[in-house]
This record gives C-alpha cells, structure tokens and sequence, in this order.
DNA sequence: CGGTTGTTTGAACTGATTCAATCTGTGTGG
DNA sequence: CCACACAGATTGAATCAGTTCAAACAACCG
C-alpha cells in the first residue's frame, strides 16, 4: 500500500477507494464493491467473529482498524494481525483458527465467500493482487515475530507505535500520533501484560522521548525511538 | 501440502513431485521444474543469502530444510519462517529484509525472477497456488508470533517439536522425531537462548516427555506433549 | 591429535509477571 | 447536577522465568 499524505486512524474513505491505493486496477476494485455484500459497523473490544467455525466471509475494511487474534487455549491472547481501511481479511481453505475484533469503531464490508471466488477466477490479476497483498501481510508478521522474539519490551512497544504512525500515514512534520489501541491491546500485539506497557509509557515519558495526551502520543525524538525500536519501514513495502 | 505418509527431515524427492504433492497440478509443476535454473547443494549454518540486497531470484526446496531469518540490529537473530521440500521462497516486489541459511544439507532450485513472472503471468492458476501457498506460510507465521508472545519457553520448544513432526511427516506410531536443529536454532526460532533451550529440554528429560539419542527426541508422552505446547495442527491447514 | 562446533552446568542477575489496590475519566440514570 | 458504574490507567511489593557470563564437557572430523 503506497503512504497517504494524511490520513488519521479513523478515516473514512470509500473501499474502492482504499483499494486503488492499495495498487488495485480501479475497474477491478469497482467489480469487488459492487461484490453482493453488507456493510456493517463493528464496535471495538466486542466480539465479531469467534474462532473455530467455518467462516465462509470475506471482510474489507472500509474505515478503522480490524485485528485478527489467537488465544493459547489458556485465556492468554495474541493479537496477530491487523488490518487498516483497504486491507482485506481473506477466507482460507479451512476454519478459521483466528478471531477477529475491532480496534475502534469500524465500517466492515462482509461478503460471502461463493460471491468472491468467482469473480477472482474470472480476473486472473485478482489472484496475483491477492497474493501480493497476503505476502504483505505475511512480510508484517515476520517483523512483529522478530519483535516478541528479540526486543525488550520497551522496543516492542515503540517499535508498534513507529509502525502505527507509518501505516495510519502520520505525517513527518506532525508529532501527534493519534493512538487507537488500548494498554492492554498494546501488550495483546506485543506479547506482555498490560502492566508492563504501562511502565513502558511511563519510562519513555519520564525520558522526554514522549509526551501523552489521553491516550494520544506525541513523538518527542523520532530519530531516537526509530533507533530504540531498531526500527525500519522495509518491511512494510 | 497434503500430510506424506512417510518422509524424514532429509528425504530428497523431486521438485516436481514435492509441488503436486503441495496441491499443484502436474503440468504445472512440470512447467516450474522445467524453468530456466539451477540446483545447488547449501551446507547447513553456513552465508547463503544475506539480507538487504536486492535479489531477483526464486527458490524451491528440493530436499532439506531452509530457514527465513532476521536480525534485529543488535546482532540478535530470528528464524521467521522454515521451508521443507516442495516450498518455494517467492520474491517480492522490494529489497528481501532477510537472510536464507539452510538447517541441514540442503537441495535448492535457484530460479531467476525474470524467468519465473512470465510463466506465473500465463498461467493463472499459479497465481492463486501460491497466493494458497503465501497464505499458508502466514498462517504459520501467526501460530508462531502467538508462541512466541503468549507460551512460556517450555510450550514454545514443545510446540516447535510438535509442528516439526507434523510438517516433516513422522507417522504417529513411530516416535522417534529426528531433530534437525541444534539447540541455537532452536532458540533463534522460539525467541530464546540455547542455555535455556537446553534446561527445557533437560526437564522435559526429567519429566519422562521425551527422551533424547544424540540430537534425536523420542516422543514418550505425545498426548501431554501436545497439552503442554497448547498445540493444535489445525494452523498448518 | 588438535581444532571446531555444539552441549551442559552453575551462579548471579534482571526484566517482566503477578496480584492487589487505587485512581481517573466517561457515560448513564435519577 | 450529582451519584453511581464501568473501563482503563497507574502504582507498589513480591516473585519468578529466563538471561548473562563463564567454564567445562562431548562429539566429530580432517
């Protein structure tokens, strides 16, 4: 997906739209919206689909962030992906083993599996778009694997944050990033308790490299969170 | 990939066969193996691909086991993601963010990128094999990001064991898992150190779970083995 | 045999968790 | 406008899982 030049988390932009920008053939992107489907509102932190059943949907998110999360069979919870305005939620050959919720509120456009597949066998560029897209995705997820796997957890955390302000489109010059989630949707990403994301903020702060607002957070030094987080926007193409 | 009744870690099949045994048509496979390329043998542990370099090229796994890894800037390293035979390392449309060693001796196919788009351009349903195939290694991706942000270092050693099998095709009879990986790989893959890969597995010794030949682990318990990782074949499609 | 690579063990340390309590902001109904 | 409920943020104290450093040990190979 190309940077938008400004654009906050909660834009509201039309899917055909978000689906060009992402490097979709405008007339391809107009055959999936006009794809029979409904379109719905999603509150955060509520329930949206379960895990576990055969799930024969396809999501795309209209405006607002969707994430997809697994549970450990333990109550402990792993937010693995997430997906902004454009970005799609593609059904698999199998259940679902992922659930998914919304981060704020959001506008889903839900389409039925048996619609879908016909029209990307009927476009061969679909497939492709697809694939690169899920390669996209995939690329995302080995950083965030690298991320829980090798960083402290002051790195996890602002190295989310650096990731937020370059796929919501925060603008360079603007320090505000105007964050979504909460404490505990921060630690659900980045693998720890929401605890210990609090005494994160509460470090980073205390060393001027951040201030808060709510739950708003203005990049004080973006040169040395990048560094801290050993951060680097390659992987997000 | 549909589950091989009988095939070890190192067992050298085909490209050809490895492809249709991952779902793809024969003619198709035939097309790919027949593809402008050649085959190399790779050591194991030791430089085959660096990160940060543009790379034009494709890769399937003959026979062995490749690894994906990043490095995190600070010299720590991650193992992102393994391919057995008949995966493919595809390319991207950006500069490659990681690195390709081999586990063990390896057989690989290098193709060029150049060579490898017109025959996915003319024939569709290549596109979506492996958009299929893109999306399986997501999935196995998030099952791995889930481990390594939500299960203690003794579920993330078992379940890495557990998924081995499964992928590598040990049937459930005989126990015997052989293990391809030292104890730093190991620990590259579950986000750990090799001193502690090794107490868990010292304890897992202890318990009675597992008993070890050399780097080969025989499966005692494989029911508890299975709780204890909170592992559920389902992810691997 | 010597060199190299991987495994094992101990002791000290520390980053992050756990548990529990308190505080703050926001929305709701009276 | 206030009282109340609720969700999220904050803080402290105790604990623990996993790291770090360092050294010894084992297996393999030319």
């Amino acid at each position: 997906m190309s940077k938008r030049s400004r654009a906050a988390a909660g834009d509201r932009i039309g899917l055909r739209d978000a689906l060009v920008r992402a490097g979709l053939e405008p007339h391809l992107a107009t055959l999936l919206e006009e794809m029979p489907s409904k379109s719905v509102e999603v509150d955060p932190r509520r329930p949206f689909r379960e895990a576990g059943v055969q799930r024969n949907e396809v999501f795309f998110v209209e405006s607002g962030i969707l994430a997809k999360y697994k549970g450990d069979g333990a109550g402990r919870r792993q937010i693995i992906a997430l997906r902004f305005a454009g970005d799609g939620i593609l059904p698999g050959d199998k259940v679902a083993d992922y659930g998914i919720q919304a981060i704020v509120r959001s506008r889903v456009l839900v389409g039925q599996q048996r619609d879908f597949d016909p029209i990307v066998d009927a476009h061969p560029e679909l497939a492709r778009f697809f694939w690169k897209l899920t390669q996209r995705h995939a690329d995302i997820g080995y950083e965030w694997l690298l991320n829980c796997g090798r960083r402290d957890s002051t790195a996890r955390v602002v190295h989310l944050l650096c990731e937020l302000a370059e796929r919501s489109g925060l603008d360079p010059d603007n320090r505000r990033l105007i964050n979504p989630f909460t404490q505990q949707q921060i630690a659900d990403i980045t693998g720890q308790t929401s605890v210990n994301v609090n005494r994160v903020f509460a470090d980073l702060e205390r060393q001027g490299l951040i201030r808060r607002e709510g739950r708003d957070i203005m990049f004080e030094d973006w040169d040395e969170l990048r560094r801290v987080a050993g951060f680097s926007a390659a992987y997000l193409g």
